[in-house]
RNA sequence: GGCGACGUACCCAAGUGGCUAAGGGAGCGGUCUGCAAAACCGCCAUUCGCCGGUUCGAAUCCGGCCGUCGCCUCCA
């Protein structure tokens, strides 16, 4: 397997410290309000990474963390007139919610930060007997700040020079620090805001060091992978390899993984510019597995554009598997002698989909590629089934093959519903107004109309039920029903 | 200003030194069908932003130019 990664700027053999076990750290959300779908990218993303790593054999321990304290969290509850923890725990909700129906699996241990306060005390208290940091007197309480001309390999994660950061003059000058790039190790409460209390007096711990504290809490001093969004390089990820290479003196982590943006307009999507997108609102119009598939769609490295035209295209790549699906589901054996040639031509295509499937995943994880395999084969399933394929071996050799590619598409969470149940979720999904027994019972009226050469009947509901975006399918035994797209 | 990424068909998107430049969506023609739909077959990039260079050979490596975006501030 080969991992791109960010420290090295390389693709690099992935070997874990430890033979097969594997500590994943990735950096959550702060919970403060509605995830957007940039969060959706980055939870997907780790989430196959996860689910890959276990498919090829690898032991793994996942931690992925809430930040439940922060400047944002507290300024959300003063404008609610609400606590602190009761946003915290309110978007932390929220946060399950969607994630749940983006198919994201539970990380091993999912740490928040203001359960580990003790941890993070005695790391800054450390810190400052190491000489690494410095406290600040602000009154009743004391910060500590972190000295980061003290360790000498800042910048080296996200390339930057200390002189060039001093110089971008985007640093806000602050008196109290004694270089305007230190960072908060701890903070001093004001009056009206949450506080704990420490050797300084009551404060709040800063942001980054909450990531050194669990990661090391939970899977250990060095970390097999650190990952997170690309905007979470400088400063988080740097801040979090100072402190705790400051600390322990081992690297940080073996390997950095970090994901692209998720952009509108080509422009990235944040806050700041006000075009976010909710994951919660998007799902109202659009299937959950379809938004997880467009995700997949690029390298997880490559910017990614949102339009609800891209949306629409992973909803027809998905209708197309279900399809495929339900036709396997149909198929009937009928002759007990088998057509030698289907046989011969599916096995080696079944072997070989293997095979490209992990030569694609093991390249760095390239879903884009993975799906594009799938997708192949897909085609040549259906080019067989085309042949007609009536002896039990040939039918369970087909079978045998979904079974394959459902297994596969599980490595991305996807491919999990039956084929009548995609077609019943977008029913209620796509808001047609009409419920499944009127459907049958209009098909039933057409069949009987088909069968007395009533062509202009049976049309007459086909392009009603057409109208409503319910598009008929006759089949030599029987007429199915699809959504359309 | 500093650092970095990207530019592949009508759209999305793999491919990063050598077999026909994956896959999906849209479109067009055909097979099948009462007619459709689905599925399949065929067509749709002699060419990979532009210009040079290296090489027997480049979309892939090097240089320049143009364009887009990101980080340098909270951010997934």
């Amino acid at each position: 397997m080969r991992i791109f990664n960010t420290m090295t700027g390389k693709v690099e053999n992935f070997e874990p410290l430890e033979n097969k076990k594997v500590g994943i750290y990735a950096c959550g959300v702060t919970v403060y309000d509605l995830c957007h779908i940039g969060h959706a990218r980055s939870a997907v993303v780790f989430d196959v990474i996860v689910r890959y790593l276990r498919y090829k054999g690898y032991d793994v321990k996942f931690v992925r963390n809430f930040t439940d304290i922060d400047d944002k969290i507290i300024n959300r509850a003063q404008k609610e007139g609400i606590s602190w923890k009761e946003v915290a725990d309110k978007y932390t909700n929220e946060y399950y919610k969607d994630m749940d129906r983006l198919g994201i699996a539970r990380a091993d241990i999912e740490p928040k930060a203001t359960e580990h306060m003790q941890e993070m005390i005695e790391i800054i208290k450390a810190l400052i007997e190491k000489g690494y940091a410095y406290e600040v007197d602000e009154g009743e309480a004391k910060s500590v700040y972190f000295s980061v001309d003290k360790f000498s390999g800042y910048g080296k994660l996200s390339k930057k020079k200390l002189e060039d950061l001093i110089h971008g003059a985007r640093v806000e000058v602050d008196e109290r620090k004694k270089s305007p790039l230190d960072f908060a190790l701890w903070k001093a409460s004001k009056p009206g805001e949450p506080w704990w209390e420490s050797p300084w007096g009551k404060g709040r711990p800063g942001w980054h060091i909450e990531c050194t504290a669990m990661s090391m809490k939970h899977i250990g001093e060095t970390l097999d992978i650190h990952g997170g969004g690309a905007d979470l390089i400088f400063p988080h990820h740097e801040n979090e390899i100072a402190q705790s290479e400051a600390y322990t003196g081992k690297p940080f982590a073996k390997y950095w993984i970090h994901n692209g943006f998720v952009t509108i307009n080509k422009e990235k999507m944040s806050k700041s510019l006000g075009n976010v997108l909710n994951i919660r609102d998007l799902l109202e119009v659009y299937d959950a597995e379809a938004l997880r598939l467009f995700l997949l769609s690029s390298h997880y490295r490559s910017p990614i554009e949102f339009d609800h035209e891209y949306l629409k295209e992973s909803e027809a790549m998905l209708d197309r598997f279900y399809s495929t699906s339900l036709r396997i589901e149909d198929l009937k054996a009928f002759d007990k002698g088998s057509k030698k040639s289907l046989t011969i031509e599916l096995k080696p295509l079944v072997e070989t989909l293997k095979t490209k499937f992990e030569e694609a995943m093991d390249d760095d994880f390239n879903t884009a590629k993975a799906i594009g395999v799938i997708f192949e084969f897909i085609k040549e399933l259906n080019r067989l089934m085309d042949k007609k394929p009536s002896s039990e071996e040939e039918i369970s050799l087909i079978r045998e093959a979904e079974i394959i590619l459902r297994e596969l598409g599980g490595v991305l969470n996807i491919f999990h519903r039956k084929a009548i149940d995609w077609y019943r979720d977008l029913l209620h999904l796509k808001r047609i107004p009409l419920l499944e027994e009127e459907i049958e019972e209009l098909i039933n009226e057409r069949t009987q109309a088909r069968k007395e050469k009533n062509w202009h009947r049976a049309d007459e509901i086909r392009n009603f039920l057409l109208t409503k975006g319910i598009i008929l399918e006759d089949r030599p035994d029987k007429t199915v029903w699809k959504v359309k797209i």
